[in-house]
DNA sequence: AAGCGAATTTGAATCGCTTCAAGGAATGAC
DNA sequence: GTCATTCCTTGAAGCGATTCAAATTCGCTT
């Protein structure tokens, strides 16, 4: 017997034989019943129902069909990420959205080793990946290449120009909003800036920063000190911190940026997220912001505009950019295409010209 | 030709050929090169490598192998529900964190008309199934049961004995917090609800409570009507209020109470996110919380430790329901196990006894 | 030189469905 | 009555891999 299938669930084929009809008929009345005629439609489904089948297995259509109808957005972070980190939860709003409504499935995809790494972009079931690069983008890069899907790169770390991306104008804004504090008089800056590398904390050399492989980083800082160029600022003195963006090392760049005998007047924080946790330190010390020193952040993150003082920060267009990234998979043509977008400077209640000496 | 395949992607088959090779013995070099000659498995990479083949395509491997590796979390609301809400927030942490354990990935599954979400939930590449049960919870389970895989309900509004769940002891949380109200002295309460039906609002009769299937709202009225009866309470004299969860209505239902001539001194809200909205309101009416009035939440979102005052809640363990649902699902064995986790009563500051009149 | 177990490799059978060219039946026009 | 049309249905060819019993090879022992 060539195909018995006893005990084991039914398949379409059982159906086919159970109501009289052929396999491509059975297809045809879950995925197209409008071509079938009422009374085989009514049989075939009488068969299905008797036998239990509820309709084609997605395995073996997808086999035949060839298209996931998902995307996956892969990480090396753990997946509790996305539903923890505000930035990460914007963008993920921007690519439900983007993906919902074309009628596309999202996949979450991660791993802690990069073997692992491996092994889950190589066996995702997604027509194409959107990588959240942070660490690990050249791990993430490597994989979804050799997956030979579309796939593209949130820049937020990495600018490799073989690889399509979505990103920000990131010395732009560094500029606009570096500027934003000269014209209010500030003069003394300290730049806080997050991970150049996997375990680093601490004072850094510009040199070190221009090294770095992490692009957002070293672009911010670049915007920044132009800005302070224009206006005849030694930047070579402006000391630049890098942190893991926990409390602990930002905490520990305060500390050191505040035993200076003249200390810096405004922060040039290189996240929200950082400047939230500068002006917690600062407030906590008794120092006023923006009275005592200004603060400002980067990203504009929901919170940014809530806390006390809200925060001046450079708005990205957060969602946008998930609706992009999403899109850019969705209409991928082979083509490697970089958008960069526009940011804006939010000016608001954490900066102020400084305090007459 | 059986098998030419000019053009296309190379496949096992080809790399087979070309190495000189059974299939089989190339589906070994990717899936357990150790048990390959290290000649057999060089050789076979080069091949590979040659043609441009860089591992089992998964569609294949889907088929013969049968499982996906993955669960879905199916809800009706929108996907970027899933990074807003912060109960869902933390509902996923717990889900992705024992996915991730488990090496098993997590697929978003939604839809926003009826007919959408049963082919969501047909063709969905996953294992089985987390219901986010709000509304439609009957729509996702009927879906869900037609697909034949294990599923688990977050029995979050729905209590059908025959399916799968893991849900909270409500009637004991809200007994507890109801309690502690009474212990404090007060006597005049107000019940500020979720919504039991699709577009209901207003002030609603017990009978109309009993009679909702949302049995989350349903036990925890019952709750509070319990502990309110040990008390000597006319508990039939307590207003309950539907909401949509919404500013609006909810408003709404505050401004009646607070018409009364005696008006409440203590407000069971039956969700944190209702709770918050409470608290926003009576300090803009010049009410302080818990002077004038006492405030109780629900659910112990991370809100509601951080709010002005904190909220006096019943904490929940979200994430612990999360990991609970998605070992439900990795262990399945095909029997309905139906889970209630405790919950705790946590006193915080938006709880006082009553003014002396 | 035969015998044996371990280590590799092979071959062929699925897995369950979609697709599409081609066949048939029914309807309508002339 | 014939010939087009239209509408359904059939049949068979893959889709790309995994699996496992059976065959082969190899290195040693006896």
């Amino acid at each position: 017997m060539a195909t018995a299938n006893f005990g084991k669930a039914a398949r379409l084929a059982d159906v086919a034989k159970a109501a009289g009809v052929s396999q491509g008929t059975v297809s045809n009345v879950f995925n197209r019943p409008e071509i079938v005629s009422e009374e085989v439609r009514e049989r075939v489904r009488e068969a299905a129902k008797a036998l239990g089948y509820s309709g084609p297995d997605p395995k073996g259509r997808l086999l035949r069909a060839g298209r996931f109808n998902a995307i996956g957005v892969a990480t090396v972070e753990p997946l509790s990420f996305f539903f923890e980190d505000p930035f990460a939860r914007l963008l993920m709003t921007g690519i439900t959205e983007a993906s919902e409504a074309s009628g596309t499935g999202v996949s979450l995809v991660s791993a802690a080793s990069e073997e692992e790494l491996a092994w889950n972009v190589r066996s995702a079931l997604v027509d194409g990946f959107i990588l959240f690069c942070l660490e690990g983008a050249q791990a993430l890069i490597t994989s979804s290449r050799e997956r030979q899907l579309p796939f593209v790169a949130l820049a937020l770390g990495h600018d490799d120009p073989t690889v399509s991306a979505v990103g920000i104008d990131n010395v732009g804004g560094a500029r606009a909003v570096a500027r934003h504090l000269c014209e209010l008089g500030h003069r003394r800056f300290a730049i806080i800036g997050m991970r150049l590398s996997r375990r680093g904390a601490g004072r850094v050399s510009l040199e070190r920063v221009k090294a770095t492989t992490y692009s957002a980083s070293r672009d911010r800082v670049q915007g920044y000190l132009e800005a302070l160029q224009e206006f005849g600022i030694a930047t070579e003195e402006v000391p630049i911190y890098e942190t893991q963006s926990d409390v602990a090392t930002i905490h520990a760049a305060l500390a050191e940026i505040f035993e200076a005998a003249t200390p810096p007047t405004a922060i040039l924080a290189q996240s929200d997220r950082i400047a939230l946790v500068v002006l917690d330190w600062l407030q906590q010390r008794g120092l006023s912001v923006p009275g005592d020193v200004s603060v400002t952040g980067f990203d504009g993150v929901p919170e940014s505009a809530t806390s006390v003082p809200p925060l001046t920060t450079v708005v990205q267009p957060i969602v946008e950019i998930g609706r992009r990234a999403t899109q850019a998979i969705l209409q991928d043509d082979g083509s490697i295409r970089r958008q960069t977008l526009e940011v804006e400077l939010a000016v608001r209640g954490s900066t102020a010209p400084p305090r007459r000496p």
